[in-house]
DNA sequence: ACCTGAACACCGTTCAAGT
DNA sequence: ACCTGAACACCGTTCAAGT
């Protein structure tokens, strides 16, 4: 690895956007945690140091890996052949956010480094600014399409907040630990019950995140609809 | 400090519970930067190290952060004159999330933190029991309140996923920067444009937070509502 | 203009030693 | 049983020195 880096470094100079591509490359195969700068450096033949020649600190590293995705947010939606907003905005809305969950699926660290930035990024701006196009052409007044993109949160940009994830909870809990809370919790525990009855293949990970994605959005997305519908007089 | 807190230790033994406090007070006042185990050792008048007596690693310190704040969101809860769910389900789900969310902002490091963690949190669970009960005894089905927990996720428990706070990118955004940008965020510019004019005391930061959330709270509500109607065969 | 090595001030954690 | 000090293997970042 050394070996090779070293050339590619001699081959191809550093740069902010190199910096960013072995940021995400690591990032995508071992997690954000394995991000370091002392590890990207070495990914690129370079002590740690030269880093900062091209990316300020640490954080900017960041800001250039969050750029990446944002691009691919674009690029994602651009190439998407989806309904009309004018005739159909819930479709077109829709099409937009499962778009943006495949990104963010091949980049499982996204979400939660969004979350930490706060600098400005012209391709997130420009994603949400094709959001709020869509919500305009479908008959939104700006005050509405301002409520409903705070409503529809980060579903809008292809995940959704899972506070806790049972799945895991369950992967570390026995089936005697479940019942030895059956007193202190029993509406889950009979919801859980009848839930892994009906779909016996998954016991206990038993919640399918495409398809409660999609449920929590068409929910918010029909909400919306409704309320827009009423604000419009005929 | 050195001297009060030596004498504090010498009168309270150290425990997981102690750690669990000092931790919580160090994020709330200085932010979950702020919590390292130095940090707590020293806050508690005793080496770093003594902490391992009492807690595996960091990772446990953190989940007794979590556990205090569980506990305080099962207190806020039971604490609660909330209309009966067997009459009004979405009144007391709907003061349920409120209270929590006044937890949740009294310690504002909670959801990030909360989102690293795997481990089983009785408090937690029951909370969320709690939740479950109440769609229960509002006429859900067990699959349909399952569903709805996904749908609600973050929500339920007081707050909202916001990928990107608009306030906090307008802060370091000046005008002639959003002008600038018009030509490639034209929706987002108009809507920004007309918010703000309608709302003129808060022209760049000018998201009302509380607001913002239950508005995304009862478009949800009202679509499990109407969901749950029409899975009622009367 | 870019890269490097040593250094600084921090981390979490281990371990042998104290009481 | 609990606490300590030194040590290890990591961080991000600064800075003077190289080319």
């Amino acid at each position: 690895m050394t070996d090779t880096a070293q050339t590619a470094a001699a081959t191809r100079p550093l740069s902010r956007g190199r910096i960013g591509e072995a940021a995400v490359a690591v990032a995508d195969a071992e997690g954000i945690g394995a991000v370091s700068m002392r590890r990207i450096g070495q990914e690129l033949g370079v002590e740690a140091m030269s880093l900062y020649n091209h990316v300020a600190n640490k954080d900017a590293m960041l800001d250039a890996m969050v750029e990446l995705v944002a691009a691919q947010l674009i690029a994602g939606t651009s190439s998407l052949d989806a309904p009309d907003p004018a005739t159909d905005w819930r479709g077109a809305l829709r099409a937009r956010a499962l778009a943006a969950r495949e990104v963010m699926l091949r980049h499982r660290w996204a979400p939660g480094v969004l979350q930490t930035r706060t600098a400005m990024n012209l391709d997130l701006v420009r994603y949400y600014d094709g959001v709020v196009g869509v919500l305009r052409a479908g008959g939104f007044s700006n005050d509405l399409a301002h409520h409903s993109l705070h409503a529809l949160g980060s579903r809008v940009v292809g995940f959704s907040q899972e506070l806790f994830d049972p799945g895991a909870a369950a992967d570390d809990a026995s089936e005697e630990m479940l019942e030895a809370m059956a007193e202190h919790v029993p509406h889950l525990v009979g919801m859980l019950a009848e839930v892994a009855h009906d779909d016996p293949a998954s016991t206990l990970g038993w919640c399918d995140d495409q398809s409660e994605f999609e449920f929590g959005l068409d929910v918010l997305l029909e909400g919306l609809e409704r309320r827009r519908a009423s604000t419009v007089v005929p």
